[in-house]
RNA sequence: GCGGGUGUGGUAUAACGGUUAUUAUUCCAGUUUUCCAAACUGGCGACGCGGGUUCGACUCCCGCCACCCGCACCA
């Protein structure tokens, strides 16, 4: 198999319905992409299985629904409004930018609680230049959380922001399920949603953008277990790439990020990484929270977050273990993953080796020949059956039986319905195999056992 | 945000400072076709946006936007 790009994923999924550059007519607008009827139902079928595989499958897991526009309290206490914002500074020379505390880390200053002037006041003090040997100005704060305002008036006491990551909702609702559900602990708290992020440069296709969906979990635990629960999700992650969506083993890997690369939340975080075609970049992650966010909200909110245990043992406020999965990403590895050169009658053909569950169109009924009525009428029926049973299924008629085949093969159909002559003496059609091509006939009745 | 590249029908592309902007494919309407992109006829459809130079700009210049590559960033 030839080595795909990026590119060659963008065309098609373009192509043929599956995601647009956002805004189009006008130009676009940098990190936004749009889903077609296809991306939108791939990305659906790919939520559903998450929240089937991680939610509905188990007791221990409640899903939610969270606003996206939240109290700004909620991320003041999350450490968002300080922890999100990335202090730069320019080299005057070269044009680039530096994080400037750590530039400071790197120089011995200790950088915590400083603003940016203070900052700014250590590198006059210090004579920093930047490590390219040349002097630094223009400094400046670089928030990722955007922000809008609610009402008229555009006031700090307006300010609100879109969120960053849908966690912060399991979070406030915390108190809700427990007073709702009265779950045992560990249990876990499941939403799956927008979330936004002000990106200095998006890149590569959908992979990092400024609007993006993510699916996650808070799972509430006592301290003492964070290990072993740790370790339970990390393996049922693996289970739901490789059972699931399908991607080789192979192909995904773990990293355990360093200390100074974690969020400021985290005491252990691991990358799940994806071979993507530009590149091993990341997918998921997997982080031990602590208590850091029900903490600072208990503290903030001034509402207790303890913990009661049924047996009468002592209090205590839970720790978090977060799975979270990028949906977009997910999307973007299931499709590299699937798309397939090979040959079929000396033609080279594109297909999408979808796992039959994620496929967009689970089936495309066909008349042999559509200028024969007996044949197009039957097929008619047969498809209107086939469409109550399993509600994805195309029609095509058009051209010839090899283009239709190819035509779902670059869709990822699983299986294609021809109605042929055969059928209207003894009630049977031919079932196309995608990935074999390989063709069985079945009785009409059988048909939904074999799609 | 820095540097480099690219921007022409849905997709992939050609050419040109000056007639109606090329080709393939897709798509639509038909003819044909008894299982893997067959053939034929007809048709729809494009110069990213805004300025400038010029008698005239898709073409040259500037700005913007978007995408791709490298860096930086990615709590």
């Amino acid at each position: 198999m030839s080595d795909i790009s990026l590119e060659d994923i963008a065309s098609l999924a373009k192509r043929r319905g599956f995601i647009y550059q956002g805004s189009e007519i006008y130009g676009g607008l940098a990190g936004t992409w749009d889903y077609g009827p296809l991306g939108v139902t791939l990305k659906r079928n790919i939520v559903n299985a998450w929240w089937k595989f991680f939610v509905e499958s188990r007791d221990d897991m409640y899903g939610i629904d969270s606003a996206i526009l939240m109290n700004p309290k909620v991320w003041i206490a999350s450490g968002h409004v300080a922890g999100f914002t990335d202090p730069l500074i320019e080299d005057t020379k070269t044009k680039k930018r530096f994080r400037l505390d750590h530039l400071l880390e790197d120089a011995g200053v200790d950088v915590k609680g400083m603003d940016l002037a203070a900052m700014v006041a250590a590198v006059q003090e210090k004579g920093l230049k930047s490590p390219d040997g040349n002097d630094l100005a223009n400094p400046a704060s670089f928030n990722l959380l955007f922000q809008t305002n609610i009402g008229a008036v555009e006031d700090e006491a307006s300010t609100v922001y879109l969120r960053g990551e849908t966690a912060q909702g399991m979070f406030t609702n915390y108190r809700n399920i427990i007073d709702s559900f009265y779950p045992d602990v560990p249990f876990g708290v499941a939403q799956v949603g927008k979330a936004f992020r002000n990106e200095i440069s998006p890149r590569d296709f959908i992979f990092r953008v400024r609007e993006f969906e993510i699916a996650e979990f808070e799972y509430f635990i006592h301290p003492d277990k964070w290990e072993e629960l740790f370790e339970r999700w990390r393996t049922q992650m693996h289970k739901w790439c490789e059972e699931v969506l399908g991607l080789p083993a192979d192909k995904v890997h773990e990293l355990e990020v360093p200390p100074e690369d974690r969020a400021h939340y985290s005491k252990r975080t691991i990358d799940f990484e994806f071979d993507f075609p530009f590149g091993k970049k990341e997918l998921y992650g997997l982080a031990y929270r602590t208590d850091f966010d029900l903490l600072n909200h208990q503290r903030d909110s001034g509402k207790n977050m303890e913990y009661r245990p049924k047996d009468g043992s002592a209090p205590f406020v839970p720790h978090v273990i977060e799975p979270t999965f990028g949906v977009d990403r997910t999307l973007m590895a299931v499709m590299c993953n699937a798309y397939t050169e090979d040959q079929i009658g000396g033609e080279k053909r594109v297909y999408l080796k979808l796992p039959k569950d994620l496929a967009p169109v689970k089936a495309c009924v066909s008349p042999l020949l559509k200028n024969k009525p007996e044949l197009v009428s039957k097929a008619r029926e047969v498809y209107d059956m086939l469409k109550r049973e399993l509600g994805a299924v195309m029609w095509d008629d058009n051209g010839n039986i090899g283009k239709r085949y190819r035509r779902q093969d670059e869709i990822g159909t699983p299986a294609c319905v021809t109605i042929d002559f055969q059928t209207l003496e003894d009630g049977t059609v031919t079932v196309r195999n995608r990935d074999t091509a390989e063709q069985t006939r079945f009785k009409v009745e059988e048909l939904k056992e074999h799609v």
